[in-house]
DNA sequence: AGTTAAATTGCAATTCAATCTCAGTTTCAG
DNA sequence: CTGAAACTGAGATTGAATTGCAATTTAACT
């Protein structure tokens, strides 16, 4: 199903579908959870395929502008990643102390931000919204 | 007052009040709004101050670390800050096609994040909210 | 004031993610 | 099949940020 996404918008915008893409992107969901560019070219590698760093970056870029990758959050380190299709929209709390990552979605805070951007005039098409503080193992322990 | 908090920071971690530390701090609240750490180099020779970028680097961490500033987001191009001493707290809104900042805040929303907060059993202490998409002035110019 | 150890500075070198260049390779429409 | 256009990988390049280090400054203590 991201295959005929992939490839769709790849024929749309005049692309091939090359190995390398398509190894990227099954690469991409071959697994949950969040990856830097790195790590991903480590994997292709790891499993077989053959993408160099710039095709992982450039094939990324494009997972990315048809939606179903996002960034997720720039650190010092670089980039991260998370696919998204498949997965329904979410924000997330990090605990300081152990550092869980605790996703939940909120159709209010949703709505309230829609709100909030049109109050601005601002045309909002995407949104971080990250919680930091202690989880409630961490918030007992601390006592 | 914002030296004095400086200064007493600086003091308790054992480093100095130099000059070129207080250069960088002043021209940090000589005005108003966000800036890249190359923009404030450039403010400060411009002030007829002396630091070099190195330093200015190295002062906008400890500004940061003892809460005077804020590092407000990545961007492809580098780091932005704004100083915080003297401002509530707000959220962002950035504009993909100029990017300009829109600073916002909403007491709806902030309730909100507590009841979540509540929700979770999360004791939540700081968060970010970052809104993307396009302003005013870009959505028109798109059509 | 003078001395000295510790802190600090600036420059240049370095790091590292990300991007770009370009010659050789692959794709696919006709 | 064929050729034009799209792609790729390796290495060069960029640019923000950090670091090493010799020279300089600070400030505590005489």
């Amino acid at each position: 199903m991201e295959t005929k996404i992939f490839r769709n918008f790849l024929g749309e915008k005049g692309l091939k579908p090359t190995k390398e893409r398509i190894a990227v992107l099954s690469e991409v969901f071959s697994f949950h959870g969040h990856f830097d560019p790195e790590y991903l070219y480590l994997r292709i590698k790891d499993a077989g395929s053959k993408a160099s760093r710039a095709s992982v970056y450039r094939t990324l870029s494009l997972l990315v502008e048809c939606g179903l990758v996002k960034k997720v959050t720039r650190t010092e380190k670089g980039n991260i990643y998370e696919h998204t299709y498949g997965h329904s929209h979410h924000d997330h709390m990090i605990c300081d102390a152990c550092g869980e990552i605790i996703e939940f979605y909120s159709e209010k805070l949703e709505n309230l931000q829609d709100e909030i951007c049109a109050e601005n005039s601002f045309a909002g098409s995407t949104h971080t919204l990250e919680i930091r503080g202690h989880c409630k193992k961490c918030r007992t322990k601390q006592s």
